[in-house]
DNA sequence: TTCATCAAGATTGTTGACAATTCTTTCTCC
DNA sequence: GGAGAAAGAATTGTCAACAATCTTGATGAA
């Protein structure tokens, strides 16, 4: 079992929390599935109390969903709550570009190079193209939510919805192909901020999120048919 | 004491929570004051469990902040606060009017002009111009998210901006004198609305959320000098 | 006086048992 | 055979006590 249960400081309910939300986002534990409590309980050889804590902290993360005197489940995420998502994700990571070209200083530029080579590395190690999934997607769009310096964008962001996003796409098993175009999108996204050009990258941010719902969309439509 | 314990269904710790944060918009219970687990369970007359989950709901709010092993207290909102809240609402809300006009129908005009004619009579009432502060203002913004149909949004800020936004008025003692100028920038926003005209409708909308953050920060710097 | 140390008190974190609610299964009746 | 009701099992909600941690105040030395 991986459950390591490192019984080192901190409140136990975020270890719980960290545990569980892996479990959820590699896929070990299912769409739907239920999360009883003492079940978690005799897992983790620890008292309801976290348990109940941790499965609320994920609540708000919006992974589990919680039906009062029923219990916890993994949540299950339908087309309309995927577009919801994208809607949100349009407006708060253009947002965060504006910001993030209104703060730009005269490094910006060389670390967005650096940034960028290293991802045009790793697709060319992986043409397949799983650019958009890993770490790398995930890291251009963080140094940007970063840098536009506003701790609720960047909550948003990291504790809701890029965790909703990944659970959306292990449930329907996505794997765009689009690396080599986002990659080129993030570029120009780049130069703009460093540009300090907040109009121009917002607006790119917006069409970069847009094609990444276009992408996303049509796979949902077909692993809805095969599902059913 | 206001506290009615109606002991009626539903989660014990939402009542409480409910209760505790009509006591900390309503200025009952001040910034940066204590919320002690044992005296809010005698309070109530509860356990301290509920109590802990109560306060767990009004720290996801973000009008309560949680130290581990230290409490709970209500929060102490500053200057960086303020404006990260207004960049959030700007994005936010935009793109809320942007959705709400996608999806206008022909009733909507009809809507939109009795909401504006009842908060007109509002205004002419108490021309000192409370009316950003009171429901009026808040039921308009809250009509065009739930237009916009997106649950996201709305939970965003039904749930945590509004709050924090009223907390913050609380504490500066908050009350605009832009009444009249607001109820304009309204009309237009509902027109653009009415008309199916996004690209306005979100224009505008930033445009009048800037304006009330400039009046807002005027305020703050006059009682962060009183207040020292 | 100021700072560090330490002990007492107070507060939060956790636990296991009990109460209330929901879900499942079974039985009865039509 | 199927629909509905009722009993049983399983699960969540709540409680009160115990353990761990932090805060506060006093004490003493530099």
């Amino acid at each position: 079992m991986s459950t390591i249960l490192m019984k080192s400081r901190g409140l136990a309910a975020e270890r719980l929390a960290d545990v569980l939300r892996e479990d959820i986002l590699s896929g070990r534990i299912a769409s739907g599935e239920r999360l009883g409590e003492v079940a978690l309980a005799e897992r983790f050889e620890v008292s309801r109390g976290p348990v109940r804590a941790a499965l609320n902290l994920l609540n708000e993360a919006g992974i589990v969903t919680i039906v009062p005197n029923s219990g916890a489940r993994v949540r299950e995420l339908g087309r309309a709550d995927a577009r919801a998502l994208y809607e949100v994700r349009a407006a708060l990571e253009a947002e965060a570009a504006m910001l993030a070209a209104a703060r730009a200083g005269p490094e910006t530029a060389a670390l967005f190079g650096d940034l960028l080579d290293q991802h045009a590395g790793e697709i060319a190690a992986h043409p397949e193209g799983a650019y958009l999934q890993g770490a790398g997607d995930r890291d251009f769009h963080m140094v940007i939510a970063r840098m536009a310096d506003n701790p609720i964008i960047l909550r948003y962001l990291a504790r809701e919805l890029y965790p909703q996003l990944s659970l959306l796409r292990v449930k329907h098993r996505n794997v765009t192909g689009r690396g080599a175009k986002a990659l080129n999108e993030h570029k120009r996204i780049a130069a703009a901020i460093a540009d300090g050009d907040a109009e121009v990258a917002g607006l790119l941010m917006r069409r970069h999120i847009r094609n990444s719902w276009t992408a996303l969309e049509a796979q949902l439509s077909e692993t809805a048919k095969e599902m059913e």
